[in-house]
DNA sequence: GTTCTAGAAC
DNA sequence: GTTCTAGAAC
């Protein structure tokens, strides 16, 4: 088998001629301003406004992305006018739990935001609580959903009635990534390794217990 | 954001 | 020797 690595010619002029950002950044984007054109494993919903995406790598077992239609690079340019279109933003949410918990009553789920997002356009992670899923692999991954790096809808909304900007400071919040691993369910802390936590969630799924002894 | 992989940890 | 993490990616 042979190394075809002869595909040089550069395809689709995307946005990013000028712009420094990588494109993997910007691939949110796309889902926005073309949603029709994705299969419905990938768009599970969209209108006029929002776009409901399934996350391509997700952390859980239901992991959705649910973001407005209308460019806006990431949360650090959320103005207070856009609070009503937060408002549609978090129902719009809640109508994607309401129907994974019609799936399976057993999901929990919360919805909200990382301090520092790698993908412009801003998007809310709605994302149930049980983190089993091979896409996540490191210490990134969970300390980004289970610290407070991970911003619940109503926290930002109330940020943004008091101020008009929203800003997290970026050398604190990475630390959080870099936490110890634990439990975000029972009190255990400082779990080895991701392997070990991982066994650790499968256990909380199977008997739905959230206090565990060992 | 992911992939890949060197070398740390076990 | 194998498992696991964490940093580079031009």
């Amino acid at each position: 088998m042979k190394n075809n690595s002869t595909r040089n010619f550069s395809t689709k002029s995307f946005s990013s001629s000028s712009s420094s950002s990588p494109r993997w950044s910007e691939e949110l984007i796309q889902y926005c301003e073309h949603p029709e054109t994705f299969s419905a494993n990938e768009v599970y919903h969209f209108d006029n406004e929002f776009v409901i995406i399934t996350d391509k790598y997700p952390k859980a077992k239901k992991h959705f992305l649910v973001m407005p239609r209308k460019r806006i690079d990431g949360i650090e340019n959320l103005k207070k006018r856009d609070l009503g279109m937060m408002k549609k933003l978090k129902e719009k949410g809640q109508w994607v739990i309401e129907s994974m918990k019609g799936e399976n009553p057993k999901l929990k789920f919360r919805m909200g935001f990382h301090a520092l997002p790698s993908m412009k356009q801003f998007h809310m992670h709605v994302i149930s609580q049980d983190f089993i899923s091979p896409a996540l692999k490191n210490k990134k991954h969970w300390n980004s959903f289970t610290t407070p790096f991970f911003k619940d809808y109503e926290e930002i909304e109330n940020m943004l009635k008091e101020k008009e900007e929203i800003k997290f400071d970026k050398i604190y919040y990475e630390t959080l990534l870099k936490k110890p691993l634990n439990c975000h369910l029972c009190n255990k802390k400082d779990i080895k390794n991701i392997p070990t936590l991982k066994r650790h969630l499968e256990d909380h799924w199977d008997d739905d217990s959230s206090e565990k002894s060992e």
